[in-house]
DNA sequence: ATTATATATCGCAATATTACGATAATAAAG
DNA sequence: CTTTATTATCGTAATATTGCGATATATAAT
């Protein structure tokens, strides 16, 4: 069929799954590294650093908004994205206790 | 087009992209933390656990595989499935690292 | 208000993922 | 060697993701 069967899992396994999903692209993971070097944050040379289109960029940008993870301003004409730093700590958490857990209980 | 542009990203961007990918699927992590619940190893109770088709849990389990993340071993009439623990740590260090480093960046 | 620049959204095509039934392969038991 | 139970693979259908050009929207500057 094809339809991911989201109902057969609990909360916690469907949301690592879900932020787990934004990390799954290699741009996304380039996109959170470019703005988090940036002292104040940044806008969209996204574009020439990463080598793809700008709707590109900007559809994976919206798939990072969705989990929380960015928060938006204008600085003058740009647009600057930055990571939400709060959102970021809980993630790390998320990640750190699945990881933990499961590397204590197995074997 | 449709087709993940991996070339513009490096090798840790990848990586990171490709290890995430693999959780980011509530029945991977369901899977995962199931086999870790068991002192030994598990099978495929997995299929009742899950209430997913056994080829279905099959190819999930082949999906964890690839990252190097499971060992299986037969014992008697069923093949048992284990964690490889070194990979596991291997792989939390990698997504704290990520978090980390970002993290402190950040903003 | 108009213009210029930056970002978001739409529509589409190509590819990937998810799921499952059917079937093949594998290993223990008889 | 045959049977039985378990797991893997194949084929296929449905859906999701990725990428981009074209276009709409939004903000700042004039």
């Amino acid at each position: 069929m094809g339809v991911s069967k989201t109902q057969l899992f609990d909360t916690r396994q469907n949301e690592l799954a879900q932020v787990a999903r934004v990390l799954a692209h290699p741009a996304r993971v380039a996109i959170l590294q470019h703005i988090s070097r940036q002292d104040s944050c940044i806008c969209s040379d996204l574009v020439e650093e990463t080598g793809l289109a700008q709707a590109t960029i900007s559809q994976h940008l919206a798939e990072i908004k969705k989990i929380g993870l960015l928060r938006g301003d204008f600085q003058g004409r740009n647009l600057c994205y930055c990571i939400d730093k709060d959102r970021w700590d809980e993630i790390q958490g998320l990640f750190d206790t699945f990881f933990t857990r499961i590397g204590q209980q197995c074997c």
